[in-house]
DNA sequence: ACAGATTATTCAATCGTTTTAATATTGGTA
DNA sequence: TACCAATATTAAAACGATTGAATAATCTGT
């Protein structure tokens, strides 16, 4: 049978209302589950969905958004799908989303802002009834939501704060990592600590700075400021690597003292690591390195990284669920009574790079 | 001003209709720029324009889709995201449709074959027109697309080659890949090399094995089996990573001399390096060893790894390329005049981790 | 001056759902 | 008996665009 056409009519509502013999609202209610289907007699749901699955019907999205004016869409937008600290994330919004009856549509901003901007847009004429902002590497956050949605659509950020503009934000506690770090290396002996930290801009650094200042206090130990450094604001993923190479063997030429130190992230320290080799050192034998994040390479360095964890799937997946019971509370109450900033508690990770003080 | 709502209505078609003083068809035809407005007055245009600007309209893509029939969006559906490999391919695919009226739309598979198949039955209702799988991982690719699509949406599979089911594919010429890696290697004066090559089922593991025999019978050299050991096959992400670790202190414990090795790919490479490290050797001072690929992480890990690079990104062009080919011709003439599989070269890229025999 | 082509615009049907309001059909109760 | 509430189903009007066919208006050549 050569010109036999495959399928070339849809299945439509209508197909499954005459088979069923019942109308095509009522085969609607039935099928989508929609409130009045409690009055709709049960032998009647039985043989519409009995006819619907004969048939193989599937709903057209089109035709039913445009309708109902819902997509049952999550816009999720990721500034830098590059960074893995991004992609773990993203698993954690999509597992919290399985099996609810909205999926995520993810963009990728690439770095750049004009982009964000851009994307944003797209997603909000998909009409998305939910945004979730993956934000690893983002400085001057300034109204970045305000121009378009976040009045119109519950919004949450995971990966930077911005819970200051009153925007739902979902991190991790930036000041136990800072802590846990710190406290790490004090308990293997150490006392001459270098210490490279984030980028001015980004307030996750501040706050791990923070978190080794009450340590410090609490120890009554004192870090010596002449042994930190800072990394440069700077947007390119990789940055964070230089700036550890370059930093470490600048610390390294001074003739300071140092047998531990504190990367700002996973890759600061593997930016350190390479700077020790480059100085014909190791670590953990003439230097321990802490990291921060535990991205997936931290493990398979070598040596593996000792780091603070972020809980990055369960990140996302607050953040999803932030973003679903706002929607589901739509439904029926009032919403807003949850906080605007959710803090995940960090873990301390051991590998190779840290060792006791000889 | 308390109580002003902010934009309760929409803007239709109609509302700019009314403003600009002509019809909703002529207004239509003006803006999606169908064929018709070929004959549509330029004054006429720039007024639609104007009003339409003015009112802030945008047309809705539900009720666009619904009735021309077309979503103007490409399936793409990535293996396993958290593969760097995926990203890099990702950032091409998009790249290459910025700036067309089409939009890709992005799941992850997880690496899961019935998550593949519940994403591939939800694009499809989507009704993406064009549909690219990035397939970094993928056995047992039997009639993976057979089931749904394939026949109804033009597609193209990227990083694995599955033209032998005639599918199109982009994938990277491997067996030159493996000819520039044993080159590399031999020129440097490495003649004892050991060899650890892909999982069986991997199609790209032997053509890489082929150009490497090819190098040898050119050369006059010969390969010693014993030095050559297979990855197992296995879905999990970093399972290189452990077969190269596992498998390389297997070589070692051997005794078997061997002054370099090929890695499969950066991830075994990056799983050799630890087993050298382990057996208090490094690389490539005692052993100089090549990767394939070109993750980002290749670049990172101390020391950097030599390694043959993919274009990725050029990969993901490449294949949205061929699916928008594919669509455009769709619009004219007849399709399939391109081949079916494509192949990009690849390049040596020199890092640290190969030296020169003492 | 007229047929026919070309240019310019519009009418009205349609895409496939959801939803509001209306219509039957019950059974229970005042 | 008549009325009301609860149960069960449906008719018909949206939702906001696109498009094929129809209508006007203008031009071209004879």
């Amino acid at each position: 049978m050569p010109g036999r056409k495959p399928k070339p009519t849809r299945i439509t509502l209508q197909d499954v209302a005459r088979r069923s013999g019942f109308s095509a609202s009522t085969v609607s209610i039935v099928l989508s589950e929609a409130p009045l289907s409690r009055y709709v007699a049960a032998q009647t749901k039985e043989r519409i969905r009995k006819a619907a699955e004969h048939l193989g019907y599937r709903p057209d999205i089109f035709a039913r958004s445009l309708r109902s004016r819902r997509s049952n869409t999550i816009g999720v937008l990721v500034f830098d799908i590059s960074d893995p600290f991004c992609v773990l994330i993203l698993r954690g919004i999509e597992k919290a989303m399985q099996g609810t009856r909205w999926m995520p549509i993810i963009m990728d901003a690439h770095n750049e802002r004009s982009q964000f901007e851009r994307y944003l847009d797209l997603l909000m004429e998909r009409r998305i009834e939910g945004l979730i902002v993956v934000a690893n590497w983002l400085f001057d956050e300034g109204g970045l939501l305000e121009k378009t949605s976040h009045e119109a659509v519950p919004s949450v950020v995971v990966g930077r704060d911005v819970s200051e503009q009153g925007i739902g934000t979902v991190i991790v506690d930036n000041e136990t990592g800072g802590y846990l770090a710190i406290k790490h290396l004090y308990e293997l002996g150490h006392r001459q600590i270098a210490l490279i930290r984030g980028p001015e801009k980004l307030i996750d650094s501040t706050r791990r700075w923070q978190g080794i200042e009450r340590f410090a206090r609490e120890s009554g130990w004192k870090l010596d400021p002449s042994r930190v450094r800072q990394l440069p604001d700077a947007l390119d993923p990789i940055s964070p690597f230089e700036g550890g190479l370059e930093l470490t063997a600048e610390l390294l030429a001074t003739g300071q003292e140092f047998t531990a130190l504190i990367a700002f992230d996973d890759l600061t320290a593997l930016g350190a690591l390479r700077a020790l080799a480059q100085a014909g050192l190791s670590a953990p034998r003439d230097c321990s390195i802490v990291g921060f994040d535990d991205v997936p390479l931290a493990a398979l360095s070598t040596p593996g990284i000792t780091t603070i964890r972020q809980p990055m799937e369960e990140m996302g997946a607050a953040a999803a669920r932030r973003v679903l019971d706002t929607l589901r509370e739509g439904e029926e109450t009032s919403r807003e009574h949850d906080p605007v900033l959710e803090m995940l508690p960090p873990a301390l990770v051991l590998r190779d790079s840290t060792a006791e003080l000889r």
